[in-house]
RNA sequence: GGGCGAGUGGCGGAAUUGGUAUACGCGACGGACUUAAAAUCCGUUGCCUGAAUAAGGCUUGAGGGUUCGAGUCCCUCCUCGCCCACCA
């Protein structure tokens, strides 16, 4: 007999599936259509670790699973090639990105291959190469016709010494990260114009629609979360004490707490700050210029990871304004404090120090007054709580005074509906996201298709100009102004004016690599098309993807690409708003003491060093499915993948012992619990595929493994119930195990391959037999166990209860109360 | 601080609408095969009392409640994980 050698038989059936096409996906076909894809890669060099073993393991069994049920099954396959890890490699190894993908790329194929994934490598993308990104650049001039592309000058951080833009990341104390010694200048804020795409705009029907996608749900929170809209009023306060005649405009979500507001803050920011620094404007009194001048130079140069730290302590500067309160005509004194963020609603609050703990601790720093007003029907926030318990240790007064006897929902909408109908307020919506800035000052990614003329100014290039070609250059290092390497390739850099003719420059910056990953789900219908983004007639037929899955990007990447199809749709290339008809939010692999896996730790496990050390990729891809459930993170256990290989060793064994059997026929029996043992499997395998549970479904084939081998030391010879019986087992194993599933299938005299059309059915009438077990429980407890025949009534069931003698252990002498009987199940006596 | 999720054997984890808790796998122990080991195969394995494969009791983070019956439903609390966070 052989033994299962997978080191044998994979390469041999990774070589075969490739000749033959087995994984090439007819975009014509007739059948039904299925699409599984897990987030493409981002190749890095380091190679695949054992996380994207898992991600795209979990796609492939859900595309095979479907292939072998008759659906024209897509597994796609891409790379995510442009980006900063990508050029920051290149720059180490010391070669061009380009050079660097082209010997990358290819090593990543033989390792896709290796683990067995059954992608169409017909139709592979990569986002990198001119044939792509020409359409990721012919998006944004669509965004740009349409009005929602649009540049603008944002505040950003500027280190002098490096010459080049910071993330708020790299603002240490405010110095630069890598210049932050005694000597250093401090990092200073300077203006940088950025591209910009309007989500915002699309920001409603993306929260809109999220409730009626079939995701994980913490992940649609986490969409919901990110858009972040509220309902709110701004409120105007006029200033009473001013050398001019003004207001302050404040957002608030609470105005039923608006009685007990006792002072304003403004951020540093904020416009009124501003003038008050710049002595435009001055309380009637006298502000204090100087002191204004030097918080807000303070507070400004502050980072904002700094700036936003909690728990800080609150500091301010008082302006010597004053606003009135129009609810309670209270005057309110207006103060500049870096709490505020100029970024959320107008940059400006009231503060109710009775009812919020940020606004209560500024109160205490200034010895301001804190009012109670509104107590909620089912008590209030913790904010409010603490602020009372410090105000019982200050012994300071508490001003408790009910509004009404509304809940605070409520009490808020009347006072909205008062303060708008007064005039002094207007409802508002606002939003957490932000417009989604989609400009680098780097080199390694899709140039922006913008020339920026001396005469026209900003001119698209027109589509026949397209690509814009990434030039390849020697040195593609940040040139150190703000711009990217792009602004030293001088040959590239200028241009004609598309529109006049006359003296041009190309921009500089590239686009944002989430925008390569936002749209590349579509162009896997279409991946060649020289004339089009992509064939709309195809991407109608195949949209939307029916199965998407990976471990990461809960927002950004998924929220861009339900903007980006919206988009899509709205210009009509495509009919699905929404990408992603299914998302599963997996969970990652850590290391056994639950860590995260880093190369700087060496703990990580290589799927490839797993598979040659001879349990092959059959038994790490089982593994992997079978660990845990699929949402949830598993710790790798180096017992794990052993236990996958036996039990394969097992099926290929039983396999190979039938083969060597005589002809014969088994005893009724046996073919009736044949019949059982593997149709319920199948029922079993095919809901848990259906519904992501792959850990139950691979312990539903172990199971019905082990019942064929009890089976097998009973009766054991060549007959059509046990041809069947294995050929159910085996079909049912190959998503997980598609290699050994090729070898067993062919081996039970099949010529071709299992892995399409061979997905089995199963027929209720062999799960029910003839007699069924039911549980006999006295008082709850359980006192026996009987065996009835399937269709006895209940007082059949209570006889021979009854008659057990455990049971008449503890019913004898009493009475029974009570009997409950569930049919096929349980029958309870109740004594007492 | 806010939101979400999870606590079940030595370990990873099972458990349809409330109905035999611990499926399946790992590990451990015993046995077969072998000169020996590995591999493979067979058996045992929640905990406690017990000589026991007799019998009984206990057990799903803690405590209470509803119910004939609770891992599952309700209340109070504890612990851990993840995401968001001075967002007004």
């Amino acid at each position: 007999m052989t033994r299962y050698n997978p080191k044998e038989i994979e390469p041999k059936w990774q070589r075969i599936w490739d000749e033959t096409n087995v994984y090439t996906a007819n975009l014509q076909s007739d059948k039904p259509k299925y699409i599984a894809m897990s987030m493409f890669n981002y190749p890095s060099g380091a190679g695949i670790h054992i996380g994207h073993a898992m991600n795209y393991t979990i796609s492939d069994v859900k595309a095979r699973f479907k292939r072998q049920q008759g659906y024209e099954s897509y597994h796609p396959v891409g790379w995510d090639a442009f980006g900063l890890p990508a050029e920051n490699y290149a720059i180490k190894a010391g070669v061009s990105p380009q050079e660097s993908m082209a010997t990358i790329i290819p090593g990543y194929h033989r390792q896709y291959k290796a683990m067995g994934w059954s992608n169409d490598w017909e139709k592979e993308i990569a986002t990198h190469v001119p044939e792509y990104y020409k359409w990721t650049q012919w998006i944004f001039s669509q965004m740009y016709r349409n009005g929602l592309a649009y540049q603008d000058a944002r505040m950003q951080w500027w280190c002098d010494k490096c010459q080049t833009v910071l993330a708020n990341e790299q603002v240490i104390d405010g110095k630069c990260w890598r210049h932050d010694g005694p000597d250093d200048p401090m990092v200073e804020k300077k203006e940088v114009k950025q591209w910009f795409f309007k989500i915002t705009e699309y920001a409603d029907e993306l929260l809109e629609a999220v409730e009626g996608l079939d995701w994980t749900e913490s992940v649609k929170l986490a969409q919901k979360n990110w858009i972040g809209k509220k309902s709110g009023i701004e409120i105007s306060y006029e200033i009473d004490n001013a050398n001019q005649k003004c207001n302050v405009i404040c957002f608030t979500t609470r105005p039923d707490t608006n009685f007990g507001a006792t002072f304003i803050v403004l951020s540093p920011e904020h416009s009124l700050a501003e003038h008050l620094a710049n002595g435009e404007l001055a309380a009637n009194e006298g502000s204090d210029t100087d002191a204004i001048k030097e918080y807000i130079r303070q507070a400004t140069a502050k980072s904002e990871v700094e700036r936003q730290q909690e728990g800080r302590k609150k500091t301010g500067v008082f302006t010597g304004l004053y606003a009135v309160n129009q609810l309670n005509q209270k005057r309110l004194p207006i103060y500049i404090a870096d709490f505020v963020l100029a970024g959320f609603g107008t940059g400006a609050v009231v503060g109710v120090p009775g009812h919020d703990l940020r606004d209560f601790e500024f109160a205490q720093v200034f010895d301001l007054p804190i009012e109670r007003v509104v107590i909620g029907k089912d008590g209030d926030t913790s904010a409010i709580t603490k602020a009372e318990q410090v105000q019982e240790e200050s012994g300071k007064m508490i001003n408790s005074e009910f509004l009404n006897d509304l809940d605070i929902h409520d009490a808020t909408k009347e006072i909205m509906n008062h303060l708008e109908a007064e005039g002094w307020g207007k409802k508002v919506v606002t939003y957490r996201m932000r417009d989604w800035s989609v400009s680098r000052q780097r080199y390694w990614g899709a140039p922006i298709p913008i020339v920026n003329c001396e005469k026209c100014g900003q001119v698209l290039v027109p589509d026949e100009g397209l690509p814009v070609l990434l030039p390849e250059l020697e040195d593609f290092k940040p040139s150190g102004d703000g711009r990217s390497a792009l602004a030293r390739a001088k040959d590239w850099l200028a241009v004609d004016c598309p529109e006049c003719g006359g003296k041009a420059e190309r921009e500089t910056d590239t686009l944002d690599t989430y925008i390569c990953s936002s749209w590349y789900m579509y162009r896997y219908f279409d991946p060649h098309n020289q004339e089009k983004i992509f064939d709309s007639e195809i991407v109608k037929k195949w949209e939307p993807i029916d199965f998407y899955n990976g471990a990461d990007h809960a927002t950004a990447h998924l929220l861009y690409a339900r903007f980006i199809a919206r988009f899509f749709n709205k210009i009509g290339l495509i009919s699905e708003p929404e990408p992603f008809k299914q998302f599963l939010f997996n969970g990652k692999v850590t290391a056994k003491d639950g860590t995260m896996f880093s190369k700087s730790k060496g703990n990580g496990v290589d799927p490839l060093e797993v598979i040659e050390s001879g349990y092959g990729a059959d038994a790490l891809r089982t593994y992997l499915m079978f660990a845990a459930p699929l949402e949830m993170w598993a710790r790798w256990d180096p017992q794990g993948v052993p236990g996958t290989y036996r039990f394969l060793n097992r099926l290929w064994n039983i396999i190979y012992a039938y083969t060597e059997t005589e002809k014969g026929a088994s005893t009724q029996e046996v073919e009736a619990s044949l019949l059982a043992a593997t149709h319920k499997m199948v029922k079993k395998v095919t809901r848990d595929i259906e519904e992501n549970r792959y850990n139950t479904a691979i312990a539903a084939i172990m199971e019905c493994l082990n019942e064929l081998y009890k089976l097998k030391a009973k009766s054991f010879n060549k007959s059509e119930t046990w041809q069947q019986a294995l050929e159910r087992i085996v079909a049912s194993v190959a998503p997980f195990a598609p290699h050994i599933a090729d070898e067993l299938w062919l081996r039970l005299g099949h010529s071709s391959s299992v892995h399409r059309d061979t997905w089995p059915k199963w027929d209720e009438k062999y799960l029910v037999s003839d007699t069924v077990n039911i549980v006999v429980q006295v008082n709850g407890k359980v006192r026996a166990n009987i065996s009835v025949p399937t269709d006895a009534d209940q007082s059949a069931v209570e006889a021979a209860a009854e008659a057990d003698p455990k049971v008449q252990e503890y019913t004898q002498q009493k009475e029974v109360h009570k009997t409950i009987y569930i049919p096929q199940k349980l029958i309870n006596f109740v004594v007492g």
